[in-house]
DNA sequence: CCGCATCCCATGTGATACTG
DNA sequence: CAGTATCACATGGGATGCGG
């Protein structure tokens, strides 16, 4: 049942043999992030059919590029090295589907994991590494995704990203509107007048360095 | 009924929105060789229903990644702009895949598009960059998909794969097999000796050659 | 609870036939 | 040649069940 196949012998038709069916590339960005246990990919991905879940789980394993762990007690789903691999092809595919966003319909949600990815995709080392070294924090409003808010560090041209309440430089809440920013359609003392960002706390030109530092041009 | 949407709005999720879609990606692989009339996409994916690639068709022109355009008196399919910033994914993905390739079924085929992006994924440009000017003929034993031979040229860091029939330093038939000379399971002496590679023409120490500037390890 | 398995129905897909 | 129409079937979506 698994990889329905296209008849072709070739490394394109492989790879969406492996991970081009529904909802797969979607598990791999979240275990891109860190491994996952069932429960948290079910939440990350709030309209996966818990069926298809585990049938998606069973054949990526299957197709060696993801695996089950043991963590003393409870089972982790993670990335094999080979499904590691993955990391470019996701991060660029990202950066160009992120072009092709337009506003946000009433029902999508921001996770944290696709927004975990999202930056990663807009990161420019390059820049950053011009600027000093800063550290954010980002509460998505995204009510039944527990409240955890989203640690961003900028470390010269390094980028982490990883759940936690650290001090920061500057801590802001936003939705699905920030990609406005990001694309740079959206100025930052726009996105602060219009509600898009609220900064919580920290200076508020802060988030002109965020938007400089995170892009992908429309 | 196009786009069936995932519920979250991010990079990947729009991206496999556009292109997720069974057929797609195979689809805009084979535009990135070049614009292909209808009947042209069919012969390249042998065992897509017609209906399905009519379908596919008028998505992706509604994503705006490929577009109709009329050739004097025929339509081909192209690609968009935005459509052409996928190469780097496709190719990504393409050398990605090549490295789950096993051993090919008796039902599979080599078409000349898939194989010429996975020319194009396994091309070492700072390899080539380093050898000598070199043209390659490939016939890929595909009954079917006419027999016109690949044109593969490799100049300096530069490599252009058409069809065409110019005189080239070696000229060689073969199939499926060939993705073990490239992933260096088999070496170029061994296809030679295996029948996976016939040389028709040319010296066969090129074949060497051809494997070190295209190479895609497993 | 968490981690799935089962069931049912709507929809997408695939093979073939057919038409402008 | 370039698609559309039709219909059987496989798959996905959603609710629900269930064992550890």
């Amino acid at each position: 049942m698994a990889a329905r196949d296209y008849g072709q012998f070739g490394g394109v038709t492989r790879a969406v043999e492996l991970v081009g069916e529904r909802w797969a590339l979607l598990i791999v960005r979240d275990l891109l992030v860190g491994p996952r246990r069932y429960g948290e990919l079910a939440a990350g991905l709030p309209r996966i059919p818990t069926n298809i879940l585990a049938t998606r789980l069973k054949e990526l394993q299957e197709a060696g590029v993801i695996r089950r762990a043991p963590r003393s007690r409870i089972i982790v789903y993670e990335l094999t090295p080979y499904g590691r691999e993955l990391e470019p092809v996701v991060l660029a595919l990202g950066a160009w589907g992120f072009k092709a966003l337009d506003d946000p319909r009433e029902e999508q949600v921001i996770t944290p994991d696709s927004f975990t990815m999202d930056l990663r995709s807009a990161f420019r080392p390059e820049v950053a590494r011009a600027l000093s070294s800063t550290g954010y924090r980002a509460r998505l409003d995204t009510p039944h995704q527990g409240g955890a808010d989203l640690l961003i560090r900028v470390d010269g041209a390094k980028l982490d990203v990883s759940r936690g309440d650290a001090e920061v430089d500057l801590l802001f809440a936003t939705g699905p509107g920030i990609h406005r920013l990001i694309s740079g359609e959206l100025a930052p003392e726009r996105a602060i007048a219009t509600g898009v960002v609220a900064v919580l706390s920290g200076r508020h030109e802060l988030l002109e360095r965020f938007a400089t530092t995170f892009h992908i041009a429309a």
